[in-house]
DNA sequence: ATCAAATGCGCCC
DNA sequence: TGGGCGCCCTTTGA
């Protein structure tokens, strides 16, 4: 590092550098802090000046508040981002991210380590707290036990997963993608929400085959289901306030319920929608709010039912609600109150919540297991999957919490564990992972299967073509097919077995979904080379052709 | 290239 | 108990 100096008459400048990156090579550079002086501007009132050398990001600048001759000193130590101090530094080094020591690790937030050397990182088959035996005698127990017990079977089948990406949309959605839900009987169908409100319906089977409905919610669509009497209608939950019925051939929609009849009156008092489910057998739509309330509409008469409940602390976010699928009576809910909790339709009020499950900080998901429903698997931003083995069993405490990276950053669509609802032994989850990995230089963030059961790593999914995080994962009810969504793109995933038989069936069919790129994607397509096997010829083509067919990855804008 | 904005939540006073 | 402030691996597009 060279220093130069000047003479001038202006004030003094007082630099501070760091020497220590250099091992001292230099023998005049026994003092860690050296005084020179340097240039500097004139101005009349200048409380700070700013760090003009980009390249030292992190340096600190101090200035003097007087115009006159005393010394301005400007900091080029290099400090933490993180805790401000000298002496390390967090960040990115290439494609790995270097935590702050001095915070409490980044992963399983206990002190004493980073994220590097994490225990967690290195194998996730941690279930910190032993599954509990105990049986409770709880109201649960005789309701349910008959029902639900026979429906777990006790072996595990081998896991399938979807790995490899056959299918893409990118820059589909304005706005990052919040929800996905696969139709029920159309295996090809893939609707997606996004931040904006818009909703998307996806032939992926077809790859162009697309529609993007705008106007159906003015703020996030936080939540989806279909409609059991009618699988070409969709209810939407909106931070608009509304709860939305559409049409998907026609895209018309009516509106169940809007919290904010008066309009925007500022933001105290802008109710947003966020869980939502369906209770076939009452024909029911169940809503939560941003205040801690759940609404219900009778979907036939289109009215509400009833007076809002309370059913978590109030002023806080519902943002899950789960019927259970034996038992629909049974709903689970959870929220920005640190609670899941679990109520009886049937005697539904303030407070009369059968069980409160305990978490560290939000909960942004629970969920029964989607066969027998005893099961319960919650995603909380302490990077915890928590996983109740039997809802018959002591829910005081969770049966195992599985460290895992999905404490969030403000701008993504929460983590949620997802059930995979074709494993029959109800232990298959998936979930998108935060923290990045180094794979060969670019650091990718991985969506993550694990065996709940164990706490064990089954499988990450990863593309390298796929640098964002991917929030929203969601498994196919039949098929093995895996759709994510990375912030605004859409991502279809199947094992490498399927995979093969798409590209084969794709490559003789050339889809050209973007004009501007047709002559691209001619030469594209017509040179044959398929031999690159999965990767793109660079990822910037591959984001930026935004066009179609790339061996054979169709990619539409 | 660089930068601001969109934002949710935890924590502090 | 509530308002204000600040943020550790974002993403986008101006």
């Amino acid at each position: 590092m060279s220093v130069r100096t000047r003479r001038t008459s202006f004030p003094e400048v007082v630099i501070e550098r760091e020497t220590d990156t250099e091992e001292s090579s230099d023998e005049d550079e026994e003092e860690e802090e050296e005084e020179v002086e340097e240039d500097v501007v004139e101005s009349d009132d200048h409380d700070e000046i700013e760090n003009q050398n980009g390249k030292d990001d992190g340096g600190e600048l101090s200035a003097a508040d007087n115009k006159g001759k005393t010394p301005i000193t400007i900091s080029l130590k290099k400090v933490c981002k993180v805790c401000k101090e000298t002496g390390h530094q967090a960040g990115f080094q290439g494609a790995t991210y270097i935590d702050c020591p001095m915070k409490p690790c980044f992963l399983c937030k206990m002190p004493g380590h980073t994220t590097v050397n994490c225990p967690h990182r290195v194998a996730m088959e941690f279930g910190v707290i032993p599954a509990s035996r105990k049986r409770t005698h709880n109201s649960l127990d005789y309701v349910f036990e008959r029902q639900v017990r026979s429906g777990v079977p006790a072996i595990k089948p081998a896991f399938v997963i979807p790995d490899k990406v056959t299918c893409a949309v990118i820059r589909y959605h304005s706005r990052r993608v919040t929800c996905l839900e696969f139709h029920p009987t159309n295996n090809n169908i893939l609707l997606s929400g996004d931040k904006k409100g818009q909703l998307g319906v996806w032939d992926f089977g077809k790859v162009y085959e697309k529609t993007v409905y705008v106007n159906i919610h003015k703020a996030l669509l936080n939540n989806m289901k279909f409609s059991p009497a009618n699988d070409g209608t969709v209810y939407t939950a909106s931070s608009d306030g509304t709860v939305s019925c559409t049409d998907l051939e026609t895209g018309l929609s009516t509106s169940l319920m809007d919290l904010n009849p008066n309009g925007w009156q500022g933001r105290n008092s802008w109710r947003m929608l966020y869980g939502m489910e369906l209770n076939a057998e009452k024909g029911l739509v169940l809503v939560a709010d941003s205040f801690g309330f759940l609404h219900m509409v009778d979907a036939r008469a289109n009215s509400k039912i009833g007076d809002s409940i309370l059913i978590h602390k109030k002023g806080t976010k519902v943002v899950g609600l789960h019927c259970n699928p034996l038992q629909p009576d049974l709903l689970l809910s959870c929220g920005n109150d640190h609670f899941a909790r679990i109520w009886d339709m049937r005697r539904l009020e303030a407070k009369s919540c059968l069980y409160g499950l305990p978490h560290k900080r939000v909960v942004n998901s629970a969920y029964f297991s989607p066969l027998s429903g005893s099961k319960i698997v919650t995603t909380s931003i302490d990077n915890r999957i928590r996983v109740w083995d039997s809802i018959f069993s002591n829910l005081d405490t969770p049966s195992r919490e599985i460290v895992h990276s999905h404490d969030f950053n403000r701008h993504l669509t929460p983590f949620r564990a997802e059930w995979d609802p074709k494993d029959s032994s109800e232990s298959l989850v998936v979930v998108g992972r935060y923290i990045s990995e180094n794979y060969n230089g670019t650091a990718l963030h991985p969506i993550d299967f694990i065996d709940i059961s164990t706490g064990q790593l089954v499988a990450e999914v990863m593309d390298p073509n796929i640098t964002t995080i991917s929030p929203v994962n969601k498994l196919h009810p039949r098929d093995d097919v895996l759709a994510s969504g990375s912030s605004r793109s859409l991502f279809i995933w199947r094992p490498k077995i399927e995979y093969e038989k798409v590209r084969a069936k794709v490559k003789s069919k050339i889809m050209v979904c973007n004009s501007k790129n047709k002559k691209k994607l001619g030469d594209e397509s017509d040179n044959g080379d398929d031999d690159s096997g999965d990767d793109f010829s660079s990822k910037k083509e591959w984001h930026n052709v935004c066009g179609d067919v790339l061996h054979s990855v169709a990619v539409c804008r």
